[in-house]
DNA sequence: GCCGTTTTCGGCCCGACTGTTTTCAGTCG
């Protein structure tokens, strides 16, 4: 019997990080700060609830969890708090941590402001700063002043958009190739040997801090030069002789790093990261005698090289092999696994975009599509596709307008139609009629059995009552999942990245559901979505179920956005063959088939 | 505070850039 509210695990992990900063402006030890650094990144990005792990006495399990922070966060789960830990939030105030969010604002300055000048929140920064009251202090001077007003500044814009200082992968991955086709049009023929996204961008996250690029130059001031100019940039953050800091329009960070030939391997291993994996690998190259940086190795004398020997890398590959390494794909890179699995030799054959051979979620004008059903086909054999499933929203939704059975029939001499021109002209491909039922407040679908027993592949998704509480809205979904027509649930925790948080769905129950029942989890690849996301990819198929990668295209144009899919997919250890629409339309279907005679009853 | 195909103790990644530092600390990548 508790008294206080379930704590999930993202308050769990910035309960956490509190604590880190906390410590950090104590002045700590600071691997004890970084304990509770890795701690808190760990069961933030952790696919199951916190809750359950504690219940089931296996906190430890977690990776930076042992028995100290085990014992805190099971006291802070059955109890609502932990006194040590309310004692250091006592201690130092929230807006002394908030201080750090400023950039160049660390522990160091911000413990010596508060302790010194009393000041302890952002605001009262600012006042300080605008006053000259901080020049006083020794090691600050008028350029401090300047540079910590230009840092609210800056914070206060990244912060006025919806979910913080990250933007989704969506919106900066076009601005990031835009910016470098730019530098490639502006520089003479030749100036860029090699230039390449590096960072969360190449390792597909979903939500991206900043931008950075490495570039092989060997004009390296020329290339900064132009980077610095270029039209969108709005101020210079850092301008040094290997890399460059920016700030766009928009508030989105860019870095660039130019470097020689001979740094590339070890330079792209650097820039790509992440930090987790970087230290991951240094710490093993340390145990076999070399010291890595983004340079290359340097022999520290403790192996069979002999002290300061060096070597270097012109390939990421090279130096991943030098340390007896698979190549670790870049969204593997995150330090959950992929190093031991490297060492081993055992990184999973991760599927790409070309594997996939149709989709399974898509709009027409037969509902809020804007293209036809002829027109959407096109597209998708553009595309080298075989086979797409025409899944217009059924009735049940408010502001749509749904496809009832009637009009499903209707719909059905079209896209037949459709099938003969394209067998008579001897064109492989397929479309399918589907439909994306609505899941209804109460777990009934928008269409009957009797309709959904006549289309060929059912997806089942949520966009109404989703602020249910935990229990009412996983029955809800439960409830659809054990419907045997249903084949796939579609953007399972209705997230909208930066706009709405997920529903407060049970997606452990949800995936053994799916599992027991065949029901594929979809990777909904819409950029605004990416729903499930990565973790949820990878709990999904440790569970034993398969996936489906869907763009849920409203236009011709959307189903370009299926490389988002794959990224997930990809971040999520994905193979083809835990993707059912990897396969040819007839296996995928069979595979449909197979799960509906096996499905269970609803326990 | 966490962790272990060399360890249950003794390690824990490493460098660029900035400012006022007169020799390097702080912050960030
Ligand atoms: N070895 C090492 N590398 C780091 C460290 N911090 C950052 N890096 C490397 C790995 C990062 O991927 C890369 C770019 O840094 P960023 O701060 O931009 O991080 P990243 O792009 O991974 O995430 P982001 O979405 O920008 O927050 O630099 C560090 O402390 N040590
Ligand atoms: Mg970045
Ligand atoms: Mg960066
Ligand atoms: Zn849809």
């Amino acid at each position: 019997m508790t008294t206080h509210t379930r704590l999930t695990n993202r308050e769990v992990a910035a309960i956490l990080a509190g604590v880190a900063a906390r410590l950090q402006i104590l002045d700590a030890n600071r691997f004890r700060i970084i304990a509770f650094q890795n701690a808190a990144e760990s069961i933030r990005t952790l696919a199951q609830d916190i809750n359950a792990i504690d219940a089931a006495g296996e906190l430890t399990s977690i990776q930076g969890v042992g028995k100290g922070i085990g014992d805190a966060i099971h006291t802070l789960l059955v109890n609502g708090s932990d006194p040590e830990f309310d004692a250091l939030f006592a201690q130092v105030p929230q807006g002394v941590v908030d201080m750090m969010q400023v950039p160049d604002m660390g522990p160091k300055k911000a413990k010596r402001l508060w302790e010194e000048l009393g000041i302890d929140s952002v605001a009262a920064l600012r006042a300080a700063a605008e006053a000259g009251k901080l020049r006083d202090l020794k090691g600050f001077g008028a350029k401090s002043e300047e540079k910590i007003l230009k840092g609210i500044e800056l914070l206060a814009k990244r912060t006025e958009r919806g979910d913080g200082e990250r933007m989704p992968i969506g919106v900066v991955r076009p601005l990031a190739l835009h910016m470098i086709a730019e530098l490639q049009a502006k520089l003479p023929a030749g100036a860029i040997e090699r230039i390449e996204i590096a960072g969360s961008l190449r390792r597909w996250k979903e939500t991206i801090g900043d931008v950075d690029i490495l570039c092989l130059s060997a004009q390296p001031a020329l290339v900064m030069e132009t980077f610095r100019t270029l039209p969108e940039v709005a101020d210079i953050l850092g301008a040094g002789e290997t890399k460059s800091s920016v700030v766009l329009g928009n508030g989105l960070q860019v870095d660039l790093r130019v470097v020689e030939r001979k740094h590339w391997g070890a330079a792209l291993q650097y820039f790509t990261g992440s930090k987790e994996h970087n230290v991951a690998v240094r710490e093993l190259a340390l145990k076999q005698g070399w010291s890595l940086n983004e340079y290359g190795l340097t022999a520290t004398g403790a192996g069979d090289a002999p002290a300061g020997e060096e070597r270097f890398f012109e390939e990421e590959a090279d130096l991943y092999a030098f340390l007896r390494l698979e190549w670790v794909p870049p969204e593997l890179r995150e330090n959950r696994g992929e190093v031991a699995a490297a060492q081993q030799h055992t990184l999973p054959a991760l599927l790409t975009l070309a594997d996939l051979q149709g989709e399974l979620h898509g709009h027409t004008t037969w509902s809020d599509g804007v293209a036809s059903v002829a027109e959407m086909a096109e597209a998708a054999r553009a595309r080298g596709y075989h086979y797409w499933n025409v899944s217009d929203h059924s009735v049940g939704l408010g502001i749509v307008q749904g496809v009832d059975g009637e009009k499903l029939r209707r719909q059905r001499v079209e896209i037949d139609a459709y099938n003969r021109r394209c067998a008579e002209a001897d064109i492989d491909f397929r479309l399918l009629q589907g439909s994306e039922v609505e899941i209804l407040a109460d777990g009934a679908l928008g269409l009957p059995d009797d309709v959904l027993a006549g289309l060929d592949v059912v997806v089942a998704s949520i966009h109404s009552a989703q602020r249910q509480d935990r229990e009412t809205i996983t029955a809800r979904c439960l409830k659809a999942i054990y419907n045997p027509h249903v084949d796939i649930l579609g953007h399972p925790t209705g997230r909208l990245l930066g706009e709405r948080p997920p529903t407060e769905i049970d997606m452990e129950r949800i995936l053994q559901a799916c599992r027991e029942t065949g029901t594929v989890v979809e990777i909904n690849a819409n950029p605004a979505r990416l729903d499930v996301n990565d973790l949820y990819a990878r709990r999904a198929v440790e569970l034993g179920c398969k996936l489906a990668i869907n763009c849920d295209a409203h236009s011709p144009q959307d189903l370009t956005l299926a490389e988002y899919g794959v990224g997930v997919a990809r971040r999520g250890w994905l193979t083809a063959a835990d993707v059912i629409n990897t396969r040819p339309v007839d296996a995928m279907l069979a595979l449909l088939k197979d799960a509906q005679r096996n499905a269970h009853d609803q326990p």
